[in-house]
DNA sequence: TACTATATTACTAAAAAAGTAACATTATTA
DNA sequence: TAATAATGTTACTTTTTTAGTAATATAGTA
């Protein structure tokens, strides 16, 4: 099926569905609900997407790829790597990356196997191409040689997390400030240094 | 029916349903999940409920009388009036009153005319509470005497609008000073003023 | 032990959601 | 304008989900 991507109404559905998703998870969204909060009859629908998992893969693609995108530039921009640690670890702290916590819930409590293969694989891929950035930043001397990149993609998975704690905010007067805290210790550590480059 | 209100599953429901109709209101949200999140096998629940609506009707029940009480110790406070004024607004803005916006969007939406009726009554009581703080506060010489009670509500009600409205705080540093510049607005129009108290 | 609260299983009935066919209407464009 | 494509309407059928119940089992407790 590939139905007429340029039309309006294929974008009014996308963008429902999109909001939709994004506040509710896929399950309890039904096709007739995104059909009228699109102002489109059922039949464009189903004449548009196989059917509401169809359009699911096709918003998490956008999603994705939205994001994917967005990261690229992010690590192609001339700031130092510090720089661009602290602008992942704050997209994270913002939500505003890939997809909400309620539809990444909902897609691996509702089976839908399909799906869950479908989130895995671009896991995979962002993942990788996190690992290259990461082993390309050790080429050219930005991190200790003597650290696995997926040690490091670890440890970032886990300063994120930080980030969002709320007792841990409360320490500090803006989510800014904690940012700055976690990415200077996860580049330096807690030993004092002589030289912050 | 009156179940025993003792009994923790009893609370576990209650909890469990109200974090649920919080986030997604209460027709995307099943017994079967309230039942499975809570602990709490199918049987149980019926015992203690007759169905969804009911327990939607106690979950509100606890909602606005937790928001009605926090509202009555608020103006019970010996702070100016000025201050309390500052203070509904300010719990407007963040959201902590009564009722998610989600699940009174689901209320009204979906039909149910039972919760609906439910709703209205409680919002009547709460305006009457609010009517009789508002005239008790003009009969001590807090507001003009030639403005009347209901237009100050209405009033109000704008005014509490503006101060979730996006563009409007994208004008202040914090929403702090928009609270603080509606509150003024509120008590003392445009005018130049001699004495602000 | 007897009582009470709760769980389990396995249903049925009712409601909601998915999905489709046939035909009508509106736009678009050759 | 005639033809074509896109979309809407209605009115279904089928499938799936949810609600709700009965009968029986189990665990804790007075």
């Amino acid at each position: 099926m590939q139905p007429n991507t340029k039309s309006p109404k294929y974008h009014q559905i996308l963008q429902t569905a999109r909001n939709l998703f994004w506040k509710h998870g896929i399950s309890r969204v039904t096709v007739d609900e995104i059909c009228t909060e699109a102002a489109v009859s059922k039949m464009t629908f189903y004449r548009m997407f196989d059917n509401k998992i169809e359009l699911a893969k096709t918003v998490l693609d956008h999603l994705f790829e939205e994001s994917f995108q967005k990261y690229r530039k992010m690590m192609a921009q001339d700031i130092p790597f510090t720089e661009k640690i602290r602008q992942i670890v704050h997209l994270k702290f913002e939500g505003t990356q890939q997809i909400s916590q309620e539809l990444l819930l909902d897609i691996y409590k509702n089976q839908e196997p399909a799906l869950k293969a479908y989130i895995e694989n671009w896991k995979q891929r962002s993942l990788n191409q996190f690992l290259n950035d990461l082993a390309e930043a050790q080429r050219k001397g930005w991190l200790r040689k003597d650290i696995q990149p997926a040690f490091v993609l670890y440890l970032l998975n886990k300063m994120t997390d930080f980030v969002t704690d709320e007792k841990l905010l409360a320490l500090y007067q803006t989510p800014q400030g904690l940012i700055m805290e976690v990415t200077n210790f996860f580049f330096y550590g807690i030993s004092p240094n002589d030289a912050n480059s």
